[in-house]
DNA sequence: CGCGTTTGACCAGCGC
DNA sequence: GCGCTGGTCAAACGCG
């Protein structure tokens, strides 16, 4: 499997999922935000991916209700005329085509999506703008139809009888179509929670199936890996999937965005500046790397350095501080410093450090208050600049569980194992810092976490807001069956009890598991909170995913073999990771390629073709074997 | 010799 | 202002 064509999220895939989805979508999904691509009068639409194929499938093989047909019809017909812009349509002869277009735009389905009618119609009616009306909310509708009605030069307004009566017909009509928005609007919450269901349930399977993957690797695979995963002059000869930083730092503002403002505001390059430079100084000399400083070649099947780093040791990777900055010019920016985002990471391993697919150089150890056991301090080496930060310590009251906290996102390709990581810290600064702009105080309250962050388990994260950072704790020490372990350590705090496996160092396993688990976990936060519709949730909510939900449940009986081999379909690899599990718990062949597939899901942006994807390289000893093969650093 | 770790020192934030 | 603490730096050191 270390054939990484197997692990690959190209997005030419996105065909196999499709079809997938066409053979399965449960007919629920109908009931999911339409895409309007296929549609003539192309609606400003936040549509995600998942609405795409949806609605694909809806177009291909779901007729539309009659019972909104009609009305629907009747108050979008002139929408029609407009934009065709001929206005030969008075006596509309409703051909099929005709049908489901007006049905497809009536398709209210969706929460956020109760709005897309209303702009359907808004849009299809900018005539009736023309004239002054205001485009909003649902009143719109019920204007639209009557303006269609009175204030077009057509003859049936010259008899105010038959207007008073088309008026009347034309309420009933629009009460009839309140009444199934309404009912729609419940039956699509009602499908959105059982899509949570899904969701959750698959994430749990992905948790497992990333535990044995990497239970498995350890014991049999782990000399492959490191002959594949080691190359000379430190270039990742292997295919690795790449951080959209521009994502993150757009969504979380915070260093990456950090890092632009300070090359913008030309710090000192000197090397001499002393720390009080280090502080602001948010890349070595204008190394703005969000998006430029490397880049995926594919005829070399690697990744390649563009900019030249005017250092490469880590004394170049000077990152913003976080809370500090005195010298900041920019509030704002202070502010977003302020709220970076961590996320913890609680497992059980012999090791020094927990394995998360990225390298890491020590660069400083503190013992810290209230814990015999030192604090190390590590930043990631993967690229110079990187402004991942991660602080590992053990536990004071349990010294077999490893701390570790990450900070920051990457701005460098990882190997799959690592997104894991990479997605898990984007995505929480992302909820995090969307939060506290947005609704601090209801995200940090338990009861918003409970309905969004996982709607089947009303505590399975830690989300700390106490200052100065909000912190998200992902516990992989309790016992399994996440679901029923619903831990609630501290006050305003959620955890998530994830499968343990306390022996050799497997909580490394635990913790990839989770940390992939986590971004598909915000992402539901996310997904759920209306609010932060705009927040780019596809990335987190791939539609793949949610399609595996149901696929997993219906493909049992796939081949065990398939994921462990065959990772072109993230579909067919979780799958037949599904049914492995359900045959053998230590299947994890299945493992890698399902959760490789799923952490490439995670981000559409990134590099898409993995063709060669490395097996999951989690192991963090390998990958350091470039730089030192072991961490000495023993935090006890 | 290069690279990573170690470790004492430095700095900033915070509380008193 | 002072001390505590967390976080970082960078010279020294060790290893391969």
């Amino acid at each position: 499997m270390a054939q990484g064509s197997g692990l690959s999220i190209d997005h030419n895939n996105n065909s196999d999922h499709h079809h997938f989805f066409l053979l399965h979508n449960p007919t629920v999904l109908n009931s999911f935000p339409e895409d309007h691509h296929h549609h003539h009068h192309n609606i400003s639409s936040s549509s995600s991916g998942s609405d795409k194929w949806i609605n694909n499938k809806m177009d291909s093989k779901t007729p539309p209700p009659t019972t909104i047909q009609f009305p629907v019809y009747s108050f979008n017909h002139r929408s029609h005329d407009d934009d065709d812009d001929h206005g030969h349509r008075d006596s509309p002869q409703p051909s099929d085509d005709v049908k489901r277009k007006v049905v497809d735009e009536m398709d209210f389905f969706s929460n956020g999506g109760d709005v897309k009618p209303i702009t359907n119609t808004a849009a299809a009616t900018n005539k009736n703008n023309d004239s002054g009306e205001p485009a909003t909310g649902l009143e719109l509708n019920v204007n639209t139809g009557l303006n269609l009605l009175t204030s077009s030069d057509q003859s049936m307004v010259d008899d105010g009888i038959s207007t008073n009566m088309e008026d009347k017909k034309t309420k009933n009509e629009f009460a009839v179509l309140q009444a199934e928005l309404d009912r729609m609007n419940t039956e699509n919450q009602r499908l959105r929670n059982m899509l949570n269901e899904l969701t959750n349930n698959y994430n749990i399977l992905q948790m497992h199936l990333v535990t044995l993957k990497q239970e498995q690797k350890v014991e049999n695979n782990e000399e492959h890996v490191v002959v594949e995963d080691k190359k000379p002059n430190g270039g990742f000869v292997a295919p690795r999937q790449f951080i959209d930083l521009g994502l993150a730092s757009a969504n979380n503002n915070n260093n990456n965005n950090n890092n632009a403002v300070d090359t913008s505001d030309e710090p000192s390059l000197s090397s001499s500046e002393g720390r009080n430079s280090r502080d602001r100084t948010g890349s070595p000399g204008n190394n703005n790397e969000d998006s430029t400083t490397v880049v995926f070649d594919q005829d070399k099947k690697e990744f390649v350095r563009r900019e030249d780093s005017p250092d490469q040791g880590y004394g170049a990777n000077k990152v913003p501080k976080f809370s500090s900055s005195s010298s900041s010019k920019n509030a704002d920016q202070t502010e977003a410093t302020m709220r970076k985002a961590r996320v913890s990471v609680r497992a059980r391993s012999e090791a020094p450090m927990i394995n998360d697919g990225c390298q890491w150089r020590k660069y400083g150890q503190k013992m810290a208050k209230g814990n015999p056991c030192p604090r190390a301090y590590y930043r990631c080496t993967m690229a110079a600049g990187c402004p991942v930060r991660k602080q590992v310590q053990r536990c004071a009251e349990d010294k077999t569980i490893l701390i570790t906290t990450y900070e920051g996102n990457h701005n460098h390709p990882l190997p799959p194992a690592a997104m894991a990581m990479a997605s898990t810290t984007a995505s929480a600064a992302r909820l995090l810092l969307s939060g506290s702009m947005s609704s601090a105080d209801g995200l940090m309250n338990p009861n918003f976490l409970a309905r969004t962050l996982l709607p089947c388990s009303s505590s399975m994260a830690t989300i700390s807001a106490s200052a100065p950072f909000p912190t998200v704790t992902l516990d992989l020490t309790q016992t399994p069956n996440p679901l029923q372990q619903l831990v609630q350590r501290q006050p305003n705090q959620f955890h998530i009890p994830l499968g343990p496996n306390p022996q050799h160092g497997f909580g490394n396993a635990s913790a990839a598991a989770a940390t992939s688990l986590l971004p598909q976990i915000f992402g539901q936060a996310l997904y759920n909170q209306s609010k932060f519709s705009g927040l780019q949730m596809s990335q987190d909510m791939d539609p793949a995913q949610l399609g595996h939900h149901h696929h997993q449940h219906q493909q049992s009986q796939a081949i065990l073999h398939q994921a462990g081999q065959n990772n072109n379909s993230l579909a067919d690899s979780v799958s037949a990771a599904t049914a492995a599990i359900a045959a053998d718990p230590n299947f994890t062949a299945a493992l890698a390629a399902a959760i490789t597939s799923i952490m490439g899901g995670a981000h559409p942006n990134s590099i898409a073709n993995n063709n060669t994807n490395l097996p999951t390289t989690t192991n963090t000893t390998t990958s350091n074997t470039n730089s030192n093969g072991k961490f000495s650093s023993e935090l006890n």
